[in-house]
RNA sequence: CGGGGCGUGGCGCAGUCCGGUAGCGCACCUGCUUUGGGAGCAGGGGGUCGCCGGUUCGAAUCCGGCCGCCCCGACCA
């Protein structure tokens, strides 16, 4: 990519276009291991406040942070049977430590659930003790084929929510409380209204009784799994002789979730709003929501001209506004809001000798449209602004999502639009894993969810659309990243 | 692992066919002039041409081997 000009389009290469955003906006770089990236400053930063919105969320519904280890024995991946089979192959293992081999190798995590078990089982021994709720932030290793930043990395960034409960009924409804957490999240923050539901036993987490995932859908019409939600059953607590003993006296073992939500909730983020200039970022997850960029001809101009852009950022971040001036010498204003709309800050503030003549500013939006603002009203009408962008965003988005869905397919026209310009496909599906398959095969696209009720079809399906059998629910189809 | 592409200053590339001591654009540094949508001029710094070996008086260029990266497919948050 040629930094100083433009980008690939979109509509020329969407996966290149993707790369270059990332690398305009400087939000990571490759790393020099192979599917490792360096998440840089500003991709850091969007980062640390979807942390700070989800993590809000989650002491909210009474969930506590704790840290347990990156080192997991190898044995405790191995007790749950599914488990293993899943992530058996993208482990990476420590054979050799401290200048000798290992007695038991050690897997670096690729989630926790193992080591979580081994220690509820110490730490819990009557219904008194449940629920226990908790969550980390770490990061995780998946030696995955196939990479890409953000989406799919060697390393990711995440944070996992681990639940331990008295009832299968209350652990059910905790895995779809923090579903709901998720999707009020992406549409809340992130401006990306989801779909979610439920996976399809051949779609859900190894080791899982049930998986519920939120899926995005980004603008070259494919989806991304953004976050996913799993009733455990007893599944650990049985392979890891988590008991606990009930009022009644007897012996049971825990009911319990897990749920979690990546770095790639950044790749969805580039994918679902940015253009061909670059990053559009939401305001709620902007790292910098203004700048300032003030203009001159001489240097009286440049002394009045800094001196209103100074108390204008002041005022702006005592309103914690998120808000920097660009003073940058020797740099034309132009190059500088190619800059910035590089980078997806949602609103600019142009700050010339005219502007100060008159007590105003020029106010402009990334998602578009210039106006004049009277300084004595910046902060109201900037607050106003980031308000519009982020929820015109979400609606764009959510228009789209409409727009690109098709309700009620047959079977032509799933194949047809698998093979044209895909989206999500809602149709009868009878549940068997045989046609699943099938239609994966022809079409390259899977079930992303069976809907929920909030997403389902006014008109129920009532047959399968591949093999006409008799549908036993609707599901979405999209070819997923 | 299969298919495709590519390794030459920080980035993007030319040069490779046809061997002759490395060039262009951007970026960077200094100075002056500039600054309302990607500034101009002048000067300057920076490269074991992915690695190893071979052929040759001489290799970025020819030959052999190896390594790495990106993209597309099979696994996945």
């Amino acid at each position: 990519m040629n930094v100083s000009k433009g980008i690939t389009p979109r509509a020329k290469d969407f996966a290149q276009w993707y790369n270059d955003v990332i690398m305009r906006a400087e939000l990571a770089d490759y790393a020099p291991v192979r599917g490792c990236m360096v998440i840089r400053p500003w991709g850091f930063r969007i980062w640390e406040l979807m942390q700070q919105g989800l993590d809000g969320m989650f002491k909210a519904t009474g969930h506590q942070n704790a840290y347990f280890p990156l080192l997991i024995p190898q044995s405790f991946l191995e007790k749950e049977a599914e488990h293993v089979e899943g992530f058996a192959p993208e482990t990476a293992v420590v054979t050799r430590a401290g200048g000798k081999e290992l007695e038991e190798p050690l897997v670096v995590r690729p989630t926790s659930e193992t080591i979580i078990y081994a220690m509820l089982t110490k730490w819990i021994q009557s219904y008194r003790d449940l629920p226990v709720l908790l969550n980390q932030w770490v990061n995780v290793v998946r030696w995955e084929m196939r990479t890409r930043l953000f989406i799919r990395t060697t390393e990711f960034l995440w944070q996992e929510g681990h639940t331990a409960h008295a009832t299968q009924e209350e652990a059910e409804e905790e895995t779809k409380r923090m579903l709901g957490v998720y999707r009020t999240f992406m549409e809340e923050w992130m401006a990306l209204p989801v779909l979610t539901g439920v996976k399809t036993p051949l779609e859900k987490f190894a080791g899982a009784v049930r998986t519920y995932a939120v899926e995005g859908l980004m603008q070259d019409n494919r989806a991304l799994q953004l976050g996913t939600s799993h009733f455990l059953g007893q599944n650990f607590a049985k392979a890891f002789g988590t008991q606990f003993q009930t009022a009644e006296g007897g012996m049971e073992y825990v009911w319990s979730t897990s749920w979690g939500a990546s770095t790639r909730l950044i790749g969805g983020l580039i994918m679902a709003h940015s253009d061909d200039i670059g990053l559009i970022c939401p305001p709620k997850l902007a790292p910098l929501q203004v700048i300032v960029v003030p203009i001159w001809k001489t240097a009286e101009d440049r002394t009045k001209v800094m001196e209103v852009a100074a108390q204008i950022r002041q005022e702006l971040a005592q309103s914690d506004i998120r808000v920097d001036v660009d003073q940058r010498d020797g740099m034309k204003p132009g190059a500088k809001y190619y800059e910035w709309e590089g980078r997806g800050v949602p609103v600019r503030l142009e700050i010339g000798p005219r502007d100060v003549a008159g007590s105003q500013a020029m106010l402009a939006r990334r998602t578009g449209g210039k106006e004049p603002v009277p300084l004595e009203d910046v902060v109201q009408l900037v607050g106003k602004a980031l308000d519009d962008i982020q929820t015109g965003l979400c609606e764009t988005a959510r228009e789209r999502r409409e727009a690109e869905s098709l309700r009620g397919a047959t079977k032509d026209q799933l194949i047809e639009r698998m093979e044209g310009r895909a989206g999500f496909v809602y149709a009868g599906f009878c549940g068997s894993e045989a046609c699943e398959l099938a239609i994966k095969e022809r079409t390259k696209a899977t079930i992303r969810v069976l809907p929920d009720v909030e997403f389902q079809s006014a008109e129920t399906p009532s047959e399968c659309v591949w093999c006409g059998e008799k549908a036993t629910t609707e599901a979405v189809w999209a070819k997923a990243y």
